[in-house]
DNA sequence: GTGAAAGCGCTAACAA
DNA sequence: TTGTTAGCGCTTTCAC
């Protein structure tokens, strides 16, 4: 049985009142008697109960952070970010794995509204307006990071659009002129935006005519290595992916048929994962911030949280950044531009 | 204000007492009454305080996760599997991650101690017999996954002494003769424990006069392109690395210098990480299991939790496998065999 | 500056 | 089967 306030106040023959005070910092608590007190605790080795006191503050100081899958990189990166800013903060973090199914959401959602959380990131795939809807008429403050579900809370994401644009810029720019993209879950934010980038790009450079090969897939190796043969049979002369993973998996189609990249073929991919640097091909990819998008999520939360006023729902957009290594032929390109 | 169990038992004119038992399942309260306020706690969409709950029950079903970092691939399955099957059970998990630092775990202890979780999982990687002895003092269980701190507590760990052996004799039977050790921080169970393997297998075939390289490194990228060179120039025909990214440093030295993998120089690296086998020269390793490493440090915690005798303490380790690719020449092997 | 008393929302022992 | 009562450990009025 770990040691209560009553204990210590029995054995200092005060008031529990009073070490409550005295541990919290409040005032009207005599310096010797604060200094007694504090001493004693440290010494008995004395733990506040956190139920107890959130039952009485209403609030338990705990955030619920609700991701679709903990084994992918990317999410982990968020949901450790948004951890290190709660805790530095005083926050502890309850983890949800949703596994990416809705129902499993539901029920992290409602799991979290049993230990009365303060608040919530979420970090969802499925559409659940409803569910969002309903915890913001109970009053609990959300963070969606990473997507944009409902309007009435405020949001932190990647700029998708930005990302891509920058990255199929510099593809045009590499002498690409058929371009074809390898591309993900049509229903997310993040290919819708990505998409978008390319048809504006292809219509800047006059390129829209094009009959531009479109694919969707599983963001997979397989899909990668699986799709490449027949994008290139068509004549396409570079092949942009959603995500390294795939973009891996045509860089090894390439090599195993003795296709040269980036001489024949220029391959793009988009996260930048730590090991895209370090393969023999390095891959150019777009940089996104994942632990710093956890990061202001969190801060974005807890501001939220410990203000006092009525919060309007902000979206940030963190800006990602390319990352021209060779498989696009930035060497080439390097020494063209040394030519110059 | 979310509704309370005394709201539920005013509207039906009942006993809060009757609500409670009710809505946990006990008996005493007739099907009907039962029924009745089953359907209406749902239809006004009734949370249980948790906290209130576990004020009085002395069980919070919260279990807190201590990590090393959550970045690390290794690491994120471990508690990906660990929180998967906490859900499953009936328990919710509070994330902490110590940044690898003694006093932030310190300080992870004391934070779980005051949200009262029921039991602790910890992958720590620096010594920390006492603060383990001080929780063993207070009552608190605990299960150490991935290291092996105290014999109070049951420990899950992965064999690593078994991964490294299997992946030493694969290398003699590859013809390795010479082999170089990368390896990593020497005060880590797993460090020592694949080098007591190497000095077995070396013993084992009569290379234990060689002079074998052995070096003591950062787990990085830039350690393993860096030293690849020496350990060459001083005569190893094949290296093997403390984790797959160390050896990816390996195998772009190696491609940047063009040294053929496998043919001139054989590599073999640890961890099986999911890009191990996507790129162009597949990497021979060691799978370790991660999430399962996870799921049964939960399990275990959770058997210890709710059994009523004593415990005694365990420790389990699972079994890794080698996953042979062609960096250490298993095509070649393989056609060997073939010739037979 | 300190103490007494009430109560957060729930469960569990005891009565009826 | 149902109700009454007490109390988990803490904070917070309100007195003094």
């Amino acid at each position: 049985m770990p040691i209560r306030i009553i204990d210590i106040a029995q054995a200092l023959k005060v008031n529990p009142a009073t070490v409550s005070r005295a541990l919290n910092g409040q005032q009207g608590v005599s310096e010797k008697k604060r200094h007694q007190i504090i001493a004693y605790s440290k010494k008995m080795g004395y733990r506040p109960n956190a139920l107890a006191r959130s039952l009485i503050t209403k609030q338990s100081k705990l955030i619920g952070l609700i991701l679709p899958d903990l084994n992918s990189p990317y999410y982990a990166r968020i949901a450790s970010g948004a951890n290190d800013y709660a805790i530095k903060h005083g926050y502890n973090m309850i983890l949800c794995n949703s596994a990416r199914s809705r129902e499993t959401e539901r029920q992290n959602i409602e799991i979290l509204e049993q230990q009365r959380v303060d608040g919530i990131i979420i970090v969802s795939l499925s559409a659940m307006s409803d569910e969002l809807t309903e915890l913001y008429d109970l009053g609990i403050k959300v963070v969606q990071a990473d997507n944009i579900i409902s309007p009435r809370f405020s949001s932190i994401i990647n700029n998708n659009y930005a990302g891509a644009y920058g990255l199929f810029e510099h593809m045009i720019k590499c002498e690409c002129s058929n371009i074809a993209c390898i591309l993900g879950n049509p229903n997310t934010h993040t290919t819708r935006e990505r998409h978008r980038a390319f048809n504006d790009v292809m219509k800047k450079h006059g390129l829209s005519e094009n009959k531009q090969q479109i694919v969707y897939a599983d963001s997979t190796f397989e899909s990668g290595y699986k799709l490449a043969a027949s994008l290139l049979d068509k004549g396409a002369d570079s092949i942009f992916c959603i995500n390294d993973i795939v973009a891996l998996g045509v860089l090894k189609y390439c090599q195993d048929n003795h296709i040269s990249v980036p001489n024949d073929v220029k391959v793009a991919g988009y996260d930048d994962l730590e090991i895209s640097g370090m393969i023999n091909i390095p891959l150019t990819t777009v940089h996104q911030q994942k632990h710093y998008l956890g990061v202001v999520a969190a801060k974005q939360l807890i501001m939220e949280l410990e203000t006092e006023e009525k919060v309007i729902p902000v979206k940030i957009e963190l800006e990602p950044y390319l990352v021209a290594r060779e498989s696009c032929g930035e060497k080439l390109i390097k020494g063209a531009k040394t030519d110059n």
